[in-house]
DNA sequence: AAGGAGGTCAACCGCACTCAT
DNA sequence: CATGAGTGCGGTTGACCTCCT
């Protein structure tokens, strides 16, 4: 079994055997295609390098203040940060943000786990004030049916930096999450339990098979719309993250400052 | 020119999760 | 419900490169 960097030969024949026969079947591909490397070794070189829709070279002013942005919402999710990169992996994110992202913010006195200025931090953790910002975000104890009074609620939802509530939308229970540590953000997201057809009226939604199936984005900045259609191209497995039921609207969304005419909302699926 | 220090990034490792049986 | 295969993820490692003395 070949360990360590990849030869062209090796790369060669990756790509020649996936462009036949596809993706998938990692463990048993190897040997398939003739190459001396585990499944996951292959796999790994295929999705962080060989893959054509990777987007090479140095990353951009944009990506880097989306980057930022993402890591101070999701922390070291970097698959999920990478999911809203296009052509970025999360391997090559994670590194970036390591060897460069990381310096950038404490030269500018930030602090990277945190998102604050050094000096805040400090005071925060001398305080120990609920006033923080995210590193993750759990939203199971929402849901928890035990939890009594809503002055409990409010409080269990202010950890973190996020405001959290739940609401109701056409009788379908949606948390409401609301970042109040970025003012400049501004952002807003909703996720809520997989849509239900009662009508059984389109099977499409019977079978889907995504779990986390609303997702919701506001943000301020956008003034003629407030709500964003996610939705999957592919019909045969839509996803309905899709949320705004009254306002279905094919009208690009600003969001992060991007607008998501180009953005690839299949990515917003929660796992 | 030599070599040490620090930076970069591809690749590996171990764990967790999903799904089929 | 238990188990194992397959896969994905985040943290870590190590080879290579560049810069500095």
């Amino acid at each position: 079994m070949n360990k360590g960097a990849w030869t062209k030969e090796e790369d060669e024949r990756l790509v020649s055997y996936i462009k036949s026969h596809g993706e998938g079947s990692w463990r048993s591909l190897p040997r398939a295609a003739g190459l001396l490397r585990c499944g996951k070794s292959c796999r790994l070189r295929w999705i962080n390098y060989l893959r054509p829709d990777l987007k090479r070279g140095n990353f951009t002013h944009d990506e880097d203040e989306l980057i930022i942005k993402l890591h101070s919402l999701l922390g070291n999710k970097w698959s999920l940060i990478a999911a809203r990169l296009p052509g970025r992996t999360d391997n090559e994110i994670k590194n970036y943000w390591n060897t460069h992202i990381k310096r950038k913010l404490l030269s500018k006195g930030i602090d990277p786990n945190t998102h604050r200025s050094i000096n805040a931090a400090k005071d925060h953790d001398s305080k120990k004030t609920e006033d923080q910002v995210v590193k993750d975000v759990s939203f199971g104890s929402l849901f928890d049916k035990t939890e009594k009074s809503e002055e409990q609620k409010q409080k269990k939802n202010l950890i973190k930096g996020l405001v959290c509530k739940e609401e109701r939308v056409e009788h379908h229970p949606v948390v409401v999450v609301q970042e109040k540590i970025c003012p400049d953000l501004n952002l807003e997201l909703r996720i809520s339990p997989p849509w239900q057809n009662k009508n059984h009226d389109d099977q499409t939604r019977e079978r889907s098979t995504y779990t986390a199936s609303r997702l919701y984005v506001g943000n301020g900045m956008e003034s003629s719309s407030d709500t964003a259609k996610c939705q999957t191209e592919d019909s045969s497995s839509i996803s309905h993250s899709s949320l705004d039921i009254s306002s279905i609207s094919s009208v690009g969304y600003d969001f992060l400052g991007l607008n998501t005419r180009f953005m690839d909302f299949r990515s917003l699926e929660m796992k």
